[in-house]
RNA sequence: GGGCCGCUAGCUCAACUGGCAGAGCGCCGUGCUGAUAACGCGGAGGCAGGUGGUUCGAGUCCACCGCGGCCCA
């Protein structure tokens, strides 16, 4: 098709869009674009569009065999409603996977659900309205809890993915790997039973808050609800009879007589000052700072420090707590010794206190049970056997004192817990568990952890560094219910121990049911003594689930050992910062042990969603936002845009109404605008963007400004995502769009609009629809919705995310964009002189003169233009505007302001910008001269094919005021 | 109790290595010719959470304290 012959023959406005006249042309026209948007139906029309054309699949097909970016997803907790928290990490997910995405990375998006643990468990609790260890086993049975949770878990998932499909996080949900699964917990067992091979697996104790009715450790967050204040309990001073002087004594403090039978060692601080007092016979220590609890005024007879008891040896209260090896009853150093309550010294009973049974791990010290698991004493424990802990406090007192063991007893009021449930006071209490030796690679942990890229930088060696430093070794064993089964046997009669790494070696199918109870009927026979061997009855903490995720959702080793290799390690993750100990540790120490490596290599760890006030968001507060209504009210882009511009990374986000609002404002509308304006004009001028460039060295100075610009912001967005970072590239393309708007477009408009279809008119559209272009493409992996509507409309409906990502293409012109910068400093500078006057904008002037050295022509236009002077001239010592108005001036002014009033009523008659007029007009004086001066000037502007003297028929009229002279002005379409 | 992060205008946030405290929103005034839910110009609004210290000079570096958040105990 000759298009040489002019694409924008005639005026524009003589041009009415005619589809069928673009159809034999073979031209595209831009689909109209309503200048009010509902970003929210935009939205679900676009998810449509996706889920019909399969934008996500094709995404993919399209980097098929080109390199991989690994991308690993945190599996949410399939035990709750996705919140508005959710948003904020999925967000962060999304962008990377697009952005690497167009630039050409095959990345793989596997979903992942977290379906185990006891927030799960608690869910289905409340919903039987049942709750504890005893009402799961005996009245609904593990068989039917069980299913439950599975049920549960399946419910959330999906309105967990029609959650994340709304906010356009794209991943593969059909393929989602499930924790629950068969193939996944043997993945699990594999990885537990390799760190069993190496040694690293251990059955220790763990000291609990523990509910003896219930028979069931709390934990913290169960604990966290059953705190009583004002409870009355023994506070009771003892004598430890030291074994070489038996009338000088230490006296120790608890709260806790029941304890005392197991009392295994005496606490003091090294550097505490301890004083032995004379009293009557006797001599007593205790520390100095202490010496109020004595009953009579403290006779003192020597001083020390606490290194000075260390290793002291007293006479057992009680034969009971040790078994026959190993020493036991002296004095210790430790570090949590206080001398703010007591006498300071601490009475150690090492399987009551989680302080308790470290101290007496460090120092070697035996100690054994004194307490069964219904709270009573052991039946070895002769005197007190049988007697529940707090029926054996008031005993085991009378017993000290009558063999003059007891110094003093009170009763202190103090808060303390008790279960949630069965308001029974918790004891702490040592259970069994299991261990990993994660100590034992402390060193290798924390070099896998510098090796790692973390954004903010400061986690690698604050918060994360400090809690690899302080390592200990990972308790991986819950006694619950729901959970991967803990994979080791133990024979009944020789106590062997086997753990187990697949279905098969069980001599169940692949598909069998691993879950409790199914897995706890299952027996092995013990190869060494032929007896039979059961399974402990732990599950494995969740974390531990998730942990293993690089290779069990691959159902690694068992299959797929290539597609895990290839996929390992991830090249990015993204989660929360209170992930530090939870998945990002967990992944860190299993793949450390596994793999002697990190299974990530850039980790962005970002803030939490507070409320306005910097609050943490809960329901009991009620400021809690529902993502559905930040969707439906503003769109889940504007959501998303929001996240990445609000604040920096790492840090908590004051969300609510306010901070959307202005976000949608500021930013999604203007965009908006300016796409909406050149749809609009490109339609009447069938702008065809195939058409060839206009060199850019030929196109107007504004357009080399902006592709100037344009190029830097190519150049920084791709710099600023390469290095993980979000926020500086999406304020950036925030900045660009303002320029664009209210610079660009604004300096521009009378090119689009001249009638005249110039060189300088496809300039501009080419100039104008690049930006656009590239601004959709460019924003895409932030906002995917906004930025597929544009970019389909400017390319023929083709998907922004089937595009690649923009590249900078050399149109940086660091003079343009000085000179520019100075241009806009003088209209600045010359408007606030024009405002300084009281002279409106509408009213031409004769000159300014400036500061500075001379700017060339085309930019001095722009200042003449936008400033309404006649002339500008540079040197001056500081701005000065001729502010002289002549009688030309005033009746080219009063002309402008005749335009402005025909306008204004031609836009509020509802004409179309391209109609065109008929005017008539009824005034005199000076504005019928201004008007017969500049007629020509007015009809072209306002499109009148007539402008008379004189009120008609069948015209709009209306009487004004312009400058105090009455006017009256009728319109009529042409 | 310990660790990490933050605290700058009424609100949300900037400011490379120490060098005259800024933007947007909101408010007031004013201007504006047809893209705009807008935009321009001007104005009010700051003891930089507090107290010390280092320095010619501190929002920036150091110490302590307070508040908020997260994690641990």
């Amino acid at each position: 098709m000759p298009r040489e012959s002019g694409w924008y023959r005639g005026s524009w406005r003589r041009l009415v869009p005619d589809a069928s006249l673009d159809l034999c042309l073979g031209v595209r026209v831009f689909e109209k674009v309503d200048q009010r948007v509902s970003f929210p139906e935009l939205e679900t029309q676009l998810m449509a569009k996706w889920k019909e054309e399969n934008t996500f699949q094709r995404s993919l097909e399209l980097r098929q065999g080109r390199p991989r970016f690994v991308f690993y997803e945190g599996p949410p907790t399939a035990n709750g409603k996705p919140a508005t928290h959710h948003i904020l990490a999925r967000a962060f997910k999304d962008l990377f996977g697009r952005y690497k995405t167009m630039k050409g990375f095959y990345v793989e998006r596997k979903a992942g659900w977290d379906t185990h643990g006891l927030p799960v468990e608690i869910e289905v609790e409340k919903k039987l309205n049942i709750s504890g260890k005893f009402a799961i086993e005996n009245e609904i049975g593990v068989e039917r809890f069980n299913e439950l949770c599975r049920q549960s878990v399946y419910e959330y998932v999906d309105e967990w993915r029609a959650f994340s499909e709304r906010m356009a996080f794209w991943q593969d949900y059909d393929n989602a790997y499930w924790t629950l699964t068969s193939e996944y917990i043997q993945s699990v067992w594999w990885a537990l039973s390799e760190m069993w091979k190496q040694n690293l697996v251990y059955k220790g104790f763990r000291v609990a808050p523990y509910c003896s009715r219930c028979a069931t450790p709390l934990s913290s967050h169960e604990l966290s609800q059953g705190y009583r204040d004002n409870v009355p309990d023994p506070s009771v001073y003892v004598r430890f009879r030291l074994k070489d002087q038996p009338d000088t004594s230490i006296l120790a403090w608890t709260t806790t007589p029941w304890t005392l039978p197991g009392n295994v060692a005496l606490a003091v601080g090294d550097d505490v000052d301890y004083i032995k007092v004379k009293e009557g016979d006797e001599f007593l220590i205790l520390a100095e700072a202490r010496l109020a609890v004595l009953k009579e005024p403290p006779n003192v007879v020597e001083r020390m420090q606490g290194r000075d008891l260390v290793g002291l040896e007293y006479e057992p209260l009680y034969p009971y707590s040790v078994p026959e090896q190993g020493k036991a009853h002296y004095v210790v150093d430790a570090d949590f010794v206080s001398t703010d309550e007591g006498t300071g010294v601490v009475h150690t009973s090492a399987l009551y206190g989680v302080d308790d049974l470290r101290l007496c791990q460090e120092k070697g010290i035996p100690f054994k049970h004194t307490v069964g698991l219904d709270g009573k004493f052991l039946p070895y424990v002769e005197k007190f056997a049988g007697l529940h802990v707090k029926e054996a406090d008031p005993v085991i007192t009378d017993d000290l004192r009558a063999r003059g063991l007891l110094y003093k007893a009170e009763t202190i009021l103090h808060t303390y817990p008790e279960c949630w449930r069965c308001k029974t006071p918790l004891i702490y209490y040592a259970l069994d568990a299991w261990y990993i030796r994660t100590t034992e690679r402390k060193a290798e942990l924390i070099a896998n952890n510098s090796a790692t890229n973390w954004v903010p930088a400061h986690i690698k060696t604050g918060r994360m560094g400090d809690w690899l430093e302080n390592n200990i070794d990972w308790q991986f064993s819950r006694t619950r219910y729901w959970g991967t089964p803990v994979p080791i046997w133990i024979c009944e009669q020789c106590a062997e121990q086997r753990i187990v790494s697949s279905a098969k070696e069980l001599g169940l199918g692949e598909d069998a049911d691993l879950h409790r109870p199914y897995i706890d009927a299952v027996t092995l026979r013990c190869e060494k003594c032929e007896g039979v061997m059961r399974r402990v009855p732990e599950v494995l903490d969740t974390w531990f689930d998730s942990g293993s995720m690089p290779f069990a959702q691959r159902g690694y080793p068992r299959k797929d050992i290539e597609l895990f290799e290839e996929t390992f390690p991830a090249e990015f993750i993204s989660e929360a910062i209170d992930q530090t100990r939870g998945w990002f540790y967990t992944l860190l120490a299993i793949s450390t042990l596994l793999f002697k490596q990190n299974s990530y290599r850039n980790v962005i760890c970002l803030g939490h969603v507070v409320d306005p006030a910097g609050k943490k968001a809960s329901k009991s507060r009620g400021n809690v936002l529902d993502p559905n209504y930040l969707f439906d009210t503003f769109g889940s882009d504007a959501v998303r845009w929001y996240f990445y511009t609000s604040t920096q990374v790492g840090e908590n986000y004051r969300t609510g109404d306010a901070a959307l609002r202005e976000t949608v404002q500021q930013f999604f509308i203007p965009l908006w605008n300016c796409f909406s304006f050149f749809v609009t004009y490109a339609r009447l001028d069938r702008f065809d963007p195939t058409r060839e460039q206009v060199p850019l060295a030929q196109r107007h100075v504004l357009d080399r400004w902006l592709m100037s610009r344009l190029n830097n912001l190519v150049a920084s967005v791709n710099t600023g995502l390469d290095s993980y970072d979000a926020v500086e590239p999406a304020r950036r393309i925030q900045r660009f769009v303002d320029d664009l708007s209210n610079w660009y477009i604004r300096r521009s408009r009378r090119r689009f609009w001249k009638s005249q279809s110039d060189v300088d008119k496809l300039a501009a559209y080419q100039t104008l629809y690049e930006a656009l272009r590239t601004v959709a493409e460019l924003m895409a992996p932030f906002a995917p919705f906004t930025a597929d509507a544009i970019h389909r409309n400017l390319s023929d409906g083709r998907s922004v995310h089937l595009a690649d990502f923009p590249e900078t293409v050399g149109a940086e012109d660091a003079e343009v964009e000085a000179q520019m910068t100075r241009a806009r400093q003088a209209v600045e500078a010359g408007l606030a002189a024009r405002d300084a006057a009281r002279l409106k904008v509408r009213q031409p002037l004769a000159s300014i003169a400036l500061p500075g050295d001379e700017l060339p022509e085309e930019i001095v236009a722009i200042i003449r233009d936008e400033l309404n002077v006649k002339n500008v001239t540079f040197g001056a010592a500081e701005v000065r505007l001729d502010t002289e108005i002549t009688e030309p001036l005033k009746l080219e002014g009063l002309a402008r302001e005749i335009v402005r009033v025909i306008q204004d009523r031609r836009k509020r008659l509802g004409f179309n910008v391209e109609d065109r007029i008929d005017t008539r007009y009824d005034a005199d004086g000076m504005l019928v001269r201004a008007i017969e001066r500049h007629a020509d000037y007015i009809k072209s502007e306002t499109l009148s094919v007539t402008l008379k003297l004189g009120r008609e028929d069948g015209f709009e009229g209306e009487q004004g005021m312009i400058e105090g002279e009455q006017i009256w002005i009728g319109l009529k379409r042409s």
